[in-house]
DNA sequence: ACCTGAACACCGTTCAAGT
DNA sequence: ACCTGAACACCGTTCAAGT
């Protein structure tokens, strides 16, 4: 909180985000107020129209930030395996994206919000996330290890049940004890991939 | 919409639940207020809370009798596939599951939002058809179609993976032609059930 | 029992004005 | 550019009062 009257000097986007996903790593998103960030952050709430449109273009915007750091950590988890076959790297992919979906929940909450409208949007970081699985699929295609069916498909619905997972847990719908959410999660994930396999 | 100043006659709690439910067929749930829905009803917004501790609540009972409706729906599928395996019987469920989520978009809108706080609540709708599902389960490993591995965390992995799949295009995150919805969600969902199959 | 008048402390958002 | 004073039309919720 700063003293009124004083401008924010710096980064005030960042720092209206940054209180965003504090708020949202305790509260659902429609628990918290624009004019609560902008209070907590020591700023007249009217100043974050400068830098987002709305309340929710700020969330969305919160969301794509968490889209991109989602992403970097997949990767990173990938880059580690990277000798490994399909399933492997697949299942890391899954323990990268609960691991993210429990350390980072203020992110993930955004990311899961419903959209309230589909719009004609761009594609996204949602999308390019979605994409390192399809490519993690198509490895697998192409090394006989999954059955060849389609990419898009597949990917959806490994995409869809870690969402799923992760998700109730985030939403307090299934309850897992932290301490073991990772590996019970990873062992439904895995059963779930083998419906993939080659017989 | 009726005369101010009469009284609402009749099941105003019904009514109340009914209009909530036609709102959340084409918004999301921040997104209606308690005194919209009285307004659409005809009766002064504060008569809601004669019904209702408070506008969560609404939205919570809700959901329960939409969980009411899915089980009953789940139930009504696997009754004419009495004489099924359970392999069988559980894409009965998986298609009754998503199948509900499109035509009972309002309900499934009101099921699906994520819990305020992890309060100590006694057993509800929710439970009953994950319980449905679990039972189905228990079948396919008496019948040796499944291997014998826990029963409710093979029952969490279908219901987290269908939860995934019918929320993510209710919360219009994926898009899928509705016309092929079901049979799409279908195939996700058989390779997943086939990761649980005994080999 | 069921409903409302009046009121409170909040919202999101806009416009015109300050530095 | 970045921020705010004043204002508008909304909220959810409570309390005391009407039939």
């Amino acid at each position: 909180m700063k003293p009124s009257g004083a401008y924010h000097h710096g980064d005030l986007e960042r720092a209206l985000k940054t209180e965003t996903v504090r708020l949202l790593a305790t509260t659902e998103a429609d628990a918290i107020s624009l004019r609560e960030v902008a209070r907590n952050v020591g700023v007249d709430h009217r100043a974050a129209y400068r830098h987002f449109a709305d309340r929710e273009t700020l969330i969305a915007d919160v969301a794509e930030d968490g889209y991109c750091a989602l992403s970097a950590q997949l990767e990173a988890g990938l880059a580690k395996h990277a000798e490994e076959g399909a399933v492997h790297r697949l299942l890391q992919f899954a323990r990268a994206y609960v691991q993210f979906s429990l350390k980072e929940p203020g992110y993930y909450r955004a990311m899961i919000r419903p959209r309230l409208v589909d719009k004609d949007r761009p594609a996204d970081a949602g999308d390019a996330a979605l994409a390192i699985l399809e490519r993690e699929v198509r490895k697998g295609i192409a090394s006989g290890e999954f059955a060849d069916d389609d990419v898009t498909e597949l990917a959806v619905g490994l995409w869809s049940h870690l969402h799923g997972l992760a998700s109730l847990i985030a939403g307090r719908r299934l309850y897992v004890k932290p301490s073991i959410a990772v590996a019970y999660t990873n062992r439904i994930f895995e059963r779930s991939l083998r419906g993939l396999q080659q017989r």
